[in-house]
DNA sequence: GGACACTACGGCACTCAGTACCCTCAAGTA
DNA sequence: TACTTGAGGGTACTGAGTGCCGTAGTGTCC
């Protein structure tokens, strides 16, 4: 019955929008009576999002059963890895919720909720392992942001490309750019580079430090 | 006459809590139709959130009056300094909103969609001056989402204070990690150095870019 | 002064999400 | 047979938000 209230939702949704659809157009659809659905759905937004409860419940059991040993922004992003998994299992279903979140504002405002769950987890996870740190909290918030946000970037351009391109590829190329910026060595994993090889910078004093980077961002890989 | 609503609007939601309180009962108190309610305020929780409008504007076109010249990670640093400042404005006002919002599930559901639309304004500026990067959008998302996290990190340990602390030193503070983790530079201000004098920097290939800017950083102004 | 707009506001009626309460029916159990 | 339990249905209600219209004040032009 679940399945079946989900189901008509969706078909109506996009036959004739989010806003234009009722919750007792659904019930009849499905056939089922209208208190029902509300058993099943606390709100007519979350038939829309059917299985981030149940998602949000594996992102928080899988940092919880992390130990000590492993790094943790490495580790939260791995987290991250497990949100993008739980779209790629159904390429359609995700593509079809994608555009309908797209075009309306009160879904958008509801996945924003549900974002800021996900987010909130794993700042909690940060913080506790950046507890003694100085600014620990500060570090955990943006780093658990700056995840979030490669993950939603990544997610949105396979999104995009109708479930065609390669999500966890996208996804591991987006999280890369987090490790980089915050955990150190995370990217040296090997290669045939030798270790030793000189690379060298000339430029004129006092250009903007961040020119400098941008061009050597532009022509290496690395430094 | 919107004033006179937002003022019985925050006695009512104060002493009986948001959900508790009817349009009507603030149109009530505050002498009007309920209809007059819903011309100054699309939603009932807009009612808690009069100035984000205006601020959001402010910050669009802060970002939009800045040149070719400003470091982007500084200036969307300061468009952040900006929002803060509104809070600041109003001490007492911002507290009470964040007791209620920090309350009720219904205001910090719209409160995110607020703060989404800041850091998407603080995203377009970053993509159009990431434009031509590699990894340019992604770049900008990450490090917008950066900003607000920062930037909501001292924040609502400035609301927690009770508006005591010195809120301006807090944001500074929690915006100068993220400006250290992606703006390098930042400090080049002036100084009297000759603009053809040349900087040569030695390194090893693939040591993280990170590495080397707080190299520079530490041994010369500039570049 | 009178006719004309324009604006701000109030009142009324409506839709629709969400809730409280109670009903039915079926299945199991003493 | 009587009792409980749980899934689902029906009804009536509250409250947010909208559309429509009426009305009163405020100009402005003739």
């Amino acid at each position: 019955m679940r399945d079946a209230l989900i189901a008509a939702a969706f078909q109506l949704f996009l036959e004739r929008g989010y806003e234009a659809t009722t919750v007792d157009d659904i019930v009849a659809l499905a056939g089922v009576g209208r208190r029902s659905f509300f058993r099943y759905f606390p709100s007519k937004e979350d038939v829309v999002f059917p299985d981030h409860e149940r998602c949000l419940a594996d992102l928080t059991a899988f940092l919880a059963g992390s130990d000590e040993d492993d790094e943790p922004v490495a580790r939260v992003c791995d987290a991250a890895r497990l949100v993008l998994r739980m779209y790629a299992e159904n390429p359609s279903f995700s593509v079809q919720r994608y555009r309908l979140t797209k075009s309306f504002p009160a879904l958008r405002a509801y996945e924003l909720s549900v974002v800021w769950r996900y987010e909130r987890a794993l700042a909690a996870y940060l913080r506790r392992r950046f507890a003694g740190w100085s600014d620990g909290d500060l570090r955990a918030d943006v780093i658990a942001a700056a995840v979030v946000a490669a993950h939603n970037n990544a997610l949105r351009s396979w999104l995009r490309s109708g479930g065609e391109d390669d999500a966890e590829a996208g996804v591991d190329h987006a999280l890369r750019f987090v490790q980089d910026s915050w955990a150190p060595g995370g990217e040296d994993t090997g290669g045939g580079q030798p270790e030793d090889d000189v690379v060298v910078v000339i430029t004129k004093r006092r250009t903007p430090l961040w020119r400098v980077v941008r061009e050597l961002e532009t022509q290496s890989d690395g430094a």
